[in-house]
DNA sequence: GTAGGAGTTAAAGTGCACTCGAGGTCAAGC
DNA sequence: GCTTGACCTCGAGTGCACTTTAACTCCTAC
């Protein structure tokens, strides 16, 4: 398989792909004359790392997952990352309340709305909103 | 107010009050001899924009946000975004499930869960991870 | 033999939301 | 008059996950 089909087949741009190997995340593939050729197992090993980026794991610790796979020391990443995400997903709660609130919202200006919300959620609001979510879509 | 004093009472660092003045999320502050004064209103100001922020609108978002703020343009922005929360908060229950099988794991290798991803969930997980959440706690 | 297309590398660039550092200003206190 | 400390501006740096670019190589087809 050359780059080219690796990436249509697992929907990674070649160049993601390359930063992969680079990263150590998928073992470096052997070359003919200077080429990457991929077999099956590529497709596996994409599969786990992908499976892992979409858990929330950064590539930092998916290199560490997917060295320490067999002897189960990853395990305990896993249940970290598992409070994390339990953790963003409270936040993203919290957030569909605030917007719900702002479309709500009847104040003539910026101001006003600050104050409301200064003496009606301030409780609700202050020291959660410390992690941040990037929702690129 | 001084700038040390509104970094106080608004849990905001002096630098990232800087940099709201100068994207234009808050209103440029008059000057004493060079340096910032604020008044109340600066609270409220802010109140507004960390709370925007917390909803997981980006700095531009908020900036048009701010600047439509009189003439209800913004609500098509609040509901909008309401639906990308939404679908976040989709994508992490996914996440929770995928890390919930992961460490429900039995894999030998790498390579056989990968295999097993594909075969078990491929329909589950296909076309949702696009969007990806950065859980920086 | 040469044009084209697919691949290679290393290095630099991107976007976001800030932070940091250097070098300078200003008022108060000793 | 001098130090101290809080503030100023501007430009550069940070971290992540890539992408883009430049210059080069290799194979195939004509």
């Amino acid at each position: 398989m050359t780059i080219a089909e690796l990436s249509r087949k697992t929907g990674l741009s070649a160049s993601a792909i390359r930063y992969y190997e680079k990263e150590r995340l998928i073992p470096t593939a052997p070359r003919r004359s200077g080429r990457r050729i991929f077999d099956g197992r590529a497709l596996e090993q994409i599969a786990v790392v992908r499976l892992a980026r979409d858990a929330g794991f950064t590539l930092a610790e998916i290199r560490q997952l997917v060295s320490e796979f067999r002897n189960n020391r990853w395990r305990p990443l896993a249940e970290r990352k598992l409070i994390e995400v339990r953790d963003a997903a409270l936040r993203l709660r919290q957030m569909t309340r605030i917007l719900e609130r702002l479309i709500e919202c009847q104040c003539a200006d910026v101001e006003f709305c600050g104050r409301a919300i200064r003496h009606s959620c301030r409780e609700r609001i202050r020291r959660k909103g410390k992690g941040r979510e990037s929702l690129r879509p």
